[in-house]
DNA sequence: GAAAAATACTTTGTGCGCAAAATAATGGCA
DNA sequence: TGCCATTATTTTGCGCACAAAGTATTTTTC
């Protein structure tokens, strides 16, 4: 016991955090295993269902993923025939994202999935709403401060 | 574009939590380093500096780790002199885990990171506070769904 | 127009995160 | 006393997450 209480487990936010992410996770796994997918591919999926023919830094960008996290998931996800990638004319250096017919069609098998997590846990709307908005407070502030760290 | 605003990764509460996490993750990397410890260990030294001299379970009770993913960590632990692990006298299935004396002096050189942390973000303390209160909601939440759904 | 800097992406290595299976010890209970 | 279910922990296998280094291509600079 060395009782000091900002070193308290229970006074971190970034415990709560952690393992409410880690949570939701595995709340969506069985549901994921239906399509054949892993959260992070569902995440990668849901970008390219917004828009595809896109180039690996727009996903990067959009998903907030590592580059190097990104390469392998869209391995895996050409693997599974769900996607495509060529290299971009203009620029070679640049790939090119594209979903196949069956990536594309995944989307109507995925519709549900939104629906039936938030059945499932039962989260008042605005406590939701909140938890979004404050999640996404934090992700810029901490993007920021990043950012200005590597600057110095 | 398939258009399905529900499969929007904009309205996905998950794709902001996860993000955030991961974000803040990045934000405690070289600080941690400093102490020589991951995230994951940072958050299970938390818990034994609360309490040590406990076994494997309720560390996976109280830092909600999976048991699979603990051992590994602390083995590392371990091997950074900073826990010792022995068998329980009583039932020899159980594990204690202690901290050695550098385990213990180590939570002296990281009082400061939970406010070095916070220095940085400047996240407002309220909505800190809600957040914290939101994913913990969160949390009970899912954990419960998930428990209920393994009893049927 | 060649060398240097920048950009887009991939590879490598370490450490999780977790389901599922394995191992080991304990506790019924017949 | 034996057998069987239960409990505590470890192992295995796969897929991230990401820093750092590597490769290939383009752009800038002189």
């Amino acid at each position: 016991m060395t009782d000091i209480p900002q070193l308290k487990l229970k006074n971190q936010i970034c415990h709560s955090l952690y393992s409410a992410t880690n949570a939701l996770i595995r709340a969506y796994r069985p549901l994921l295993e239906q399509l054949g997918l892993t959260y992070p591919q569902y995440l990668v999926m849901l970008a390219l269902w917004d828009q595809d023919k896109v180039i690996i830094k727009d996903l990067v960008q959009r998903t907030r993923f590592d580059a190097g996290t990104l390469t392998p998931i869209l391995k895996r996800l050409e693997s599974k025939q769900l996607v495509s990638m060529i290299k971009a004319d203009e620029d070679s250096r640049q790939k090119l994202v594209l979903l196949t017919d069956t990536g594309r069609e995944l989307a109507q098998r995925a519709k549900q999935t939104p629906d039936n997590i938030s059945c499932q846990i039962k989260m008042a709307p605005e406590d939701a709403r909140q938890l979004k908005a404050l999640a996404e407070e934090l992700y810029s502030l901490v993007s920021n401060s990043l950012s200005e760290d590597s600057a110095n």
